[in-house]
DNA sequence: ACTGTTTACGGAGACCGTAAGTATC
DNA sequence: GATACTTACGGTCTCCGTAAACAGT
């Protein structure tokens, strides 16, 4: 069992197809092929079904530790290689929720600071987020997810990355306009148990809930159409109260529930570039402020 | 970078001794000097100072890294490969200080309920605690340390175990009986912030703080022997206030901080088997009861 | 029939052990 | 000078690619 084995078992998990994963990873289905027999034998039992490539119960934990490994991988060649490296550019991802007009304003204040310095900023998913940000692709990732007030995000390994918590909001939920609850002032997550559901997992950030029964799955990123997903009633959705829905069709309902809000982390290499943690206490300011 | 190589790194830093660690891996000094070789110009940087054998900066944070993955590969292997196992024995590894009375009254009722589990019960430290049950050595741990109420102790990644919480008491400061503040009813910690400590790290489970200067370090697991040394002026040392302090020449004071309390829970793998899960369960029983 | 995975086989190269070399205590 | 790590070198075995066989769709 070797890094290479669990490279290529997360793959061809992921793709779903051996030839896929080889190409990914610069080998011939041939070699992914022969990996994988050899880590079957290896733990003693079969990890993927084929025709269609599925992971059996002891793949997906394989994989889910798998993926955990290689993250620290990333992570440890990442802070290894950075040291002593010079930074022209600075990049940040960001999730389409954890964008708080603060970003701006901050980003503003460090390029007066450093007016030589190149700004890149991409909004992506939580989890490409991390993955960057331990391939060292990015030096700043902004996510967003579902948990705990005072809790950090259950995101990836503790202590893996450097966090600061930006904001905690309240949820409100989001239904059609026309929906028998909708005129309330809060509703518990009780009263919509059975309720369908529109999962947005790229804009929801971290899975609070394992996905409801009868759910509809929106992939994208766009806070409008996954309005209009609800408005045509497929289901209710969850969003940070400052996100303003305003649109036709939909009513808003504030969440009570003490145990769940929306908070936003600002997550960086442990001991960052200067520019990356100039970045980070502008931020933390502007939280404190804000 | 494979695994072969970061095993190689950590017992290499972990022994100080290249030969040490062949030994332990198997290999001939010659093979792990290789390995080293290979790992440092993987990275780019050295490791290890030679004569004394010792990390680099950089090298102690890729043993940090290391070693959390390949924890996380222990747990891997040990979860797919009890997948099936029969167990007719009940393996347990408990920190001095993680042995409440229930553990006894827990074991009693388990066995009565299956009669024919063996069950072997060792003392150990936390961190080897760790790495036994992640390499299937044993069942359950039971490990304790310092933490904040009511959060789960920072022992290794989250998630790589299903842990209980079983007890959360409050902390003694165990002083020389004529120390100056030998008499007072509650001490904060910053009232001792300069004075000597008596570090006891395979007694107090998690290190809550970094040692402090010019500490004295305990690295048995007998109370008495720390008491002792507290009572012949080495230093003040800290104990969960269960433990029953009853040595000459020593005085106790309850510390006064709301952060800081010392913290018992059980760990086994995920999806454990139906013996470690039942003395989980018993003894989560009596913890909701005493 | 075609797409995609497995098996067969051969060559290049990684990896380890033996043994000689070298530096530090 | 002894201990301990490094380097040299050779053999073995792993590992990947080419190519053929095989299995679903």
């Amino acid at each position: 069992m070797e890094l290479r084995d669990l490279r290529a078992l997360v793959a061809v998990a992921r793709s779903g197809s051996f030839t896929a994963a080889a190409a990914e990873l610069g080998y011939t289905q041939s070699a992914v092929s022969q990996q994988i027999a050899a880590l079957e034998q290896a733990v003693g039992q079969q990890l993927l079904e084929r025709r269609p490539v599925r992971p059996t119960p002891a793949g997906r934990r394989l994989v889910e530790h798998a993926s955990r490994i290689l993250l620290r991988v990333d992570v440890a060649r990442s802070e290894l290689a950075r040291a002593g490296g010079v930074e022209g550019v600075l990049r940040v991802d960001a999730c389409p929720l954890a964008v708080p007009a603060a970003l701006a304003g901050s980003l503003r204040q460090l390029r007066q600071a450093q007016p030589a310095l190149r700004v890149v900023v991409h909004t992506t998913d939580a989890a490409t987020a991390l993955a960057e940000l331990a391939a060292g692709t990015v030096d700043v990732a902004l996510v967003d997810g579902i948990g705990a007030p005072g809790n950090p995000l259950a995101m990836a390994e503790a202590g893996l990355f450097s966090s600061t918590a930006l904001a905690e909001e309240r949820l409100v939920l989001v239904l059609p306009a026309d929906h028998p609850l909708a005129g309330r002032k809060g509703l518990d997550l009780s009263a919509l148990v059975d309720a369908p559901w529109v999962v947005a997992p790229r804009l929801a950030g971290g899975p609070a809930l394992p996905t409801p029964h009868g759910a509809v799955t929106y992939e994208g990123t766009d806070v409008v159409t996954l309005l209009n997903l609800v408005a045509s009633g497929h289901g209710t959705a969850l969003l940070p109260e400052s996100v303003p829905v305003t649109a036709a069709g939909v009513a808003t309902v504030p969440l009570r529930h003490p145990d769940l809000v929306h908070r936003t982390e600002v997550l960086v290499l442990r001991e960052p570039g200067v520019a990356a943690q100039a970045l980070v206490d502008a931020l933390r300011e502007r939280a404190r402020l804000g």
